[in-house]
DNA sequence: ACCCCGATCGTA
DNA sequence: ACGATCGGGGTT
């Protein structure tokens, strides 16, 4: 039974919104990535979030509602795709490091690394804000996966390295 | 208005 | 291990 993901799923905690994707299907203008590995930022005391210097214009989707797609640019050249979790005015949100994209009916290629999955799907800024929940273009399901995972510290930060809050599925991954 | 640097990637 | 690369966020 495949179902789209709905608010409530992105309304709990951050780290275990950001298991709980691990094998579910981010679909994007038809295409398909079967994600196998995450990060959670979340709250006023990770110094690692963009949320962590209080509401800017940049992290205020990470501030709204669960849900909504929060796309930044980084390193002046690639994009990073994320989704807001919990209540509104706690700023926390899944960064989509990796998965993999089905190619066809019999074949997918692996993206590792949160700027390859945005290069090869084609995601930018003009995604930035669209509510997950309800867009027929950018949205999550559920095919009935449910992985286990090995928890390690971020890539790429330098604070924040004491939280084990990436997560990598251990199983159905080449 | 502007400066600085990053939730990266690819090559060495 | 490290350098390339550059748009824009945060601050002035």
């Amino acid at each position: 039974m495949v179902k789209k993901l709905e608010r409530d799923f992105f309304q709990r905690n951050t780290c275990l919104v950001a298991q709980e994707l691990l094998g579910k299907v981010l679909v994007f203008q038809g295409q398909r990535l079967i994600i196998n590995e995450t990060e959670a930022y979340a709250g006023f005391d990770d110094p690692a979030s963009h949320g962590f210097r209080g509401k800017t214009p940049r992290s205020s989707i990470m501030y709204g509602e669960a849900g909504f797609c929060y796309v930044y640019l980084i390193y002046g050249m690639y994009h990073c795709l994320n989704v807001s979790t919990e209540q509104v005015d706690y700023p926390a949100a899944v960064l989509i490091r990796g998965g993999r994209l089905i190619t066809d009916l019999t074949s997918s290629v692996n993206l590792n690394g949160p700027g390859k999955v945005c290069r090869e799907l084609g995601i930018n800024l003009s995604q930035r804000g669209i509510d997950m929940t309800q867009s027929p273009e950018l949205y999550f399901e559920d095919i009935g996966l449910k992985w286990s995972y090995a928890a390690t510290p971020r890539i790429g930060i330098k604070q924040g390295l004491e939280h084990l809050w990436r997560f990598v599925a251990l199983t159905n991954v080449e």
